[in-house]
DNA sequence: GTCGCTTGCATTGTTGACAATCCAGGCGAC
DNA sequence: GTCGCCTGGATTGTCAACAATGCAAGCGAC
């Protein structure tokens, strides 16, 4: 196993909350786990330290990186520039037709019963539709780039923010005014319900602030 | 010479444009020169390729990262937005008197002479100063550490803007209108009035664009 | 001349052993 | 009992030698 398969499998793990926040990751341990040598773990984990997935106490050793919270509003913030920028590229570069997928998606009464029943793996895979068709289309990977590894760091908090009563209701309904802008090519309004959206996530997430944490 | 500081000294130099694009960086002899270990080079070049400073290409070395011009446009759009964010969290955040060091650089007449005459250096300092104030004044730390990263990469570029025709002039006139609102406590002109800086600064990076690279 | 092969060099990649560091637990002085 | 010291184990950090790789120059066949 190669260390780019290495910092792959750790980062999968660490992104589905397979390790609790804080706990230690041994070189050695890990390396004998994934039959590989300890080199490779390492440098996996000099690498997940740049993306702040996990931090590296000197002659310690290196933990999973912890949610700070003022730091997750903080992020938030810089997501909601950065995602309403995406929705404003993508408006201007997409043609209609480019949309017509997400349209289907998003269809009244499509997911409706994936919100209201909490299925959260369905409404996630949709999200992440979305987010994935608006980065493509945007189509600049740059922005691509900044922004997945932000999300990283969002990511474990994404889910518990959508598991708070009716956030799920309340973000299917953004995401079709977003989607019906983005049709439209209004750019402008795109990129405002984009960011009204992600203020919304940044309210819960203070509101719910104890229990998210 | 330990890792973090051979990371630093080739940072600085990186930035500096000591190295001509593409130019390669053996581990060996950079390990010499600098009177340190091969091992330290690479963790630094390691750190930096992440910082996409420098490309590593596998099994034969590590060059300086070419000014990739369609990155650099990609680059400026998202700059725009988050420079516009630090803007505005810092016009919320702060006092009026936070700003009297700023205005007093940027006084009437106090930065003509370096604009007119193209002293780099003196008004690379200001705007520096500029960043700097807001950001502190911003208060946001990962806004902060994301916008270093991102500027890292822009800098090379950005002498080179400034020594467009005009360029240090349109800044000034520019930059005095941002504080101006700034010290109002308008947040959501100075957002405006400092991503129509970028825009300008981004018109001239497509307009030069082949005296630049 | 040019194509393909080979050989040598420069460079990075990997490995294993050893050194440095930190932390916890135990032990003794008071 | 508590404070301070010390020691043992766990963990990371460093190093030097060796292996693997890629590139370019040189050489020969045609």
């Amino acid at each position: 196993m190669k260390s780019e398969e290495v910092e792959l499998h750790l980062r999968e793990r660490l992104l589905r909350g397979d390790f609790t926040p804080g706990s230690r990751l041994p070189e050695v341990k890990l390396a004998a786990e994934l039959g590989t040598t300890r080199n490779a773990v390492r440098s996996a984990l000099l690498a997940l330290e740049s993306r702040k997935l996990v931090e590296r106490i000197p002659n310690v050793g290196t933990v999973v990186a912890k949610v700070d919270f003022d730091r997750l509003e903080e992020i938030y913030d810089v997501l909601e520039v950065l995602e309403g920028l995406a929705a404003r590229l993508a408006a201007q570069h997409a043609e209609p037709r480019d949309w017509t997928a997400l349209q289907e998606l998003f269809a009244p009464s499509r997911l409706d019963d994936a919100a209201a029943s909490g299925d959260l793996e369905t409404f996630l895979a949709a999200i992440d539709s979305y987010r994935d068709t608006v980065i493509r289309l945007a189509d600049q990977d740059f922005l691509a780039e900044t922004l997945a590894g932000i999300q990283d760091q969002a990511h474990l908090l994404r889910r518990r923010i959508l598991m708070t009563p009716g956030r799920m209701e309340e973000s299917l309904a953004e995401h079709r005014d977003i989607i019906e802008a983005l049709v439209r090519g209004d750019a402008g309004r795109a990129e405002e319900l984009k960011r009204h959206n992600m203020k919304t996530a940044r309210k819960r997430l203070r509101r719910y602030r104890d229990f998210l944490v």
